[in-house]
DNA sequence: TCGAAAAAGTGACCGTGGTCAATATAAAAT
DNA sequence: ATTTTATATTGACCACGGTCACTTTTTCGA
C-alpha cells in the first residue's frame, strides 16, 4: 500500500492554510467561515474537508501554531526563580490563549490527547508547556516537598483556572496576574 | 409595560423541559435534536427559541438541575476531614461532570458568568460548589496559612484539572480520583 | 360583551458545517 | 503511447441550529 502525497496536495493546502491566515487577520478567529476561506483559496469546500477533517482541525492547526511561537518565546526567558518572574515568562501564552474567547474554549477542548496515537497540535503544546515548567521547577526556589513535574502540573491547572475566572464576572474585579500570583504563592511556596 | 406570564407558557415550557428529558434519557445529551424534542412535545420549532434563548440554554438548564441534585447529595455527608473523605464527598458531583464528553466541555464553557446580572444555571453551580468546600475546610484538617476561600479555589482548580485528563490519553493511566488524591494532598496538606 | 393590545405559537426560510458520488488529474503498469 | 490504478477535486446536497413575519390566543379596559 504506498501513499504517494502529489505535490498540488501539499500546495492546495497551503493556499488554504494562508487563506484561512489571511482571514483570520481581518475577522478574528470566531468570525472564521469555511465558505470564505474556500473561496480565497479558490478552490471548492469538499477539497477544505479533504484536507481537514472539520473546522475545528484547522483551527487547532492555526491555533497551535501561534502557541508554539509564544511557547518559543517564553522558553527563551530564562529559568524564573520567583512566583513573578514565573507568571511574567508565561505572559505571553497566557496572553494569547484568552485573546478570544473563542480561542479559549477550542484550546480547553483539545487540550487533552483522544488517544495516545493521535495527539493533536494543542494537545502537544500543553505537554510542551508542562515540561518547560517542569524544567523551570528544578531550578526555582520552591517547595521540595513534592516534584518538579507535580508542581509543573500545578501551574497549568491555576493558569487555567485564573483564564476561566478572567471570563467570570463574578470574580471579575481581580486582575488576570493577581489572581494567578496569589494561587501559584500558595502553591509553590507554602508557609504551613 | 405589564408582562402577564400566561398560564400555558408554563405550561408549554413543561412540555418541552419533559420532552427533552425523554430524549436523553435514550440517547444521551449529546445526541438531543431541537427537531426531535419539539415533536415529542407537539409544538412548533420557533417555540423552542421563544423559550430558550438557544440549544446550549436549554442544556444548562438541564445539567444544571442534575448538577444541583449531585451538590445537594454532596452536601449531606458530613463535613469531610480527609483528603480521601473529601474526594468521595465530592464523588457524585464529579461523576455527572465527567458522565460525557458533551456534558463536561459545556459544564466548562458555562462555569463562568458573563455577566454578574446573569448568573446562569451552570455558574450557579460553580459557586455553590465552591461554598460546599469553603465551609468544609473551616474544620478540615488543613493547612492554615491561606484562607478557607482560597484554599476551595485551588480544590476547584485541581478536581478540573484531573476531570481534564480523564479525557486525556497522555495522561490516562492514573485513575481520575489517585490524581485527585496526589493533587489535594499537596495542596491541602503540604510538607514544607 | 366587545374590541384593542399584548403575549404566545407557527412554520417556511436561512446560514453554515459537513458529505459523497461523480469527475478530473497525476502516477504506475503495460 | 495507452491503459490502469491511485489520488485530488468538485459542487449539489443534507443536517441542524436558529430567525422572523404572520397567525392565533389570551388579557383587560370600556
Amino acid at each position: 500500500m504506498q501513499k504517494t502525497i502529489q505535490k498540488r496536495t501539499l500546495k492546495t493546502r497551503a493556499k488554504l492554510i494562508a487563506a484561512s491566515e489571511e482571514v483570520i487577520s481581518q475577522g478574528g478567529y470566531e468570525a472564521l467561515r469555511v465558505e470564505e476561506v474556500v473561496q480565497a483559496a479558490g478552490v471548492a469546500k469538499g477539497t477544505f474537508f479533504a484536507h481537514f477533517r472539520d473546522k475545528d482541525a484547522l483551527m487547532e492547526i492555526l491555533i497551535g501554531e501561534r502557541l508554539n511561537a509564544c511557547l518559543t518565546q517564553a522558553e527563551s526567558h530564562g529559568a524564573p526563580k520567583t512566583v513573578s518572574e514565573l507568571i511574567e515568562a508565561l505572559d505571553p501564552v497566557h496572553q494569547f490563549m484568552t485573546s478570544e474567547r473563542y480561542v479559549f474554549d477550542l484550546i480547553i477542548r483539545y487540550s487533552g490527547a483522544a488517544a495516545i496515537a493521535e495527539i493533536g497540535p494543542i494537545a502537544h503544546c500543553f505537554e510542551r508547556y508542562f515540561r518547560i515548567v517542569e524544567g523551570w521547577m528544578q531550578t526555582a526556589d520552591t517547595r521540595k516537598d513534592i516534584t518538579p513535574e507535580l508542581l509543573a502540573e500545578g501551574v497549568q491547572a491555576f493558569a487555567i483556572q485564573s483564564m476561566s475566572l478572567k471570563y467570570c464576572a463574578l470574580h471579575g474585579a481581580q486582575s488576570f496576574s493577581d489572581r494567578l500570583g496569589i494561587y501559584l504563592n500558595a502553591w509553590l511556596t507554602p508557609a504551613a
